[in-house]
DNA sequence: CTAGCACTGCTAAAATTTTAGCATATTAAC
DNA sequence: GTTAATATGCTAAAATTTTAGCAGTGCTAG
């Protein structure tokens, strides 16, 4: 279990696949990536993400079903930190204010109502 | 003008120095790095990163200051639709949610109050 | 129980990435 | 205009990443 933290290419795209689809097999993994690679290519970097620590497996019948070992909570926040303080010098409310221009649509006004009471909710709990 | 879009880990380094920065000399990217190598090695990777046309630089006197090439909103809006479509099954409304909790400590009221103006107004639009 | 299929483990070669160091250029001070 | 300091350009070696293929294992159908 090497401690590395930085990933590589191959090893981030394995990650990503990962947590969009929660769980996956080597062989979903293998069709997720982008200029998929030989099977035996992706189980080699499954087995080397589950040495560094970064992921881990289940048998399932015949095949292993991996799946990332931090909790999906946690891997949502570090990646949306990341993004913040990259992207917006650390303003969340920056970052907030984009994603609502992210749409390829505008968004539902029932989205935007859960929104409001999302953020009313904040104001609250924040006196 | 290699048109590779899958940066390697230190590529990836040196991208988000620079976006956190707007722009940044050598010898400033040497020093934002994670487990900084050699100045030469990081010219040698700005080099490249030049080359296949993800960032330009400008003369400014005896050096060189570096900038991504892509406008900054691009930037922006493409890193937060990788974490969105990667973390959220493309839920905007539930990236916005985790945003706001992950706060270190509680957001400002006035920063709160300008969210709920700016989702105010996103109504407004949507009609 | 056995043959066929689908999977994993491992090893080593190929490809790419990362690195240092030497050669050369530019600036600024004197 | 010389010199010292600070840059960049380039090349090739070192390190890491990515890959394929062979050997072995477990499942399942007949």
């Amino acid at each position: 279990m090497s401690a590395e933290v930085h990933l590589s290419r191959r090893e981030r795209q394995i990650m990503d696949a990962l947590h969009q689809r929660g769980q996956a097999t080597a062989a979903e993994v293998q069709t997720a990536l982008p200029d998929a690679p030989s099977y035996s290519t992706v189980r080699a970097l499954l087995r080397i993400l589950e040495d560094k620590g970064h992921i881990k497996h289940r048998r399932e019948g015949a095949r292993y079903v991996y799946l990332p070992r931090a909790k999906q909570e946690t891997a949502r926040r570090s990646a949306l930190q990341r993004v913040v303080s990259t992207f917006f010098q650390g303003s969340i409310t920056q970052a907030m204010a984009a994603l609502l221009e992210t749409a390829d649509t505008q968004l539902p006004d029932s989205e935007l109502h859960k929104l409001q009471q999302i953020i009313e909710q904040a104001r609250k709990d924040g006196r």
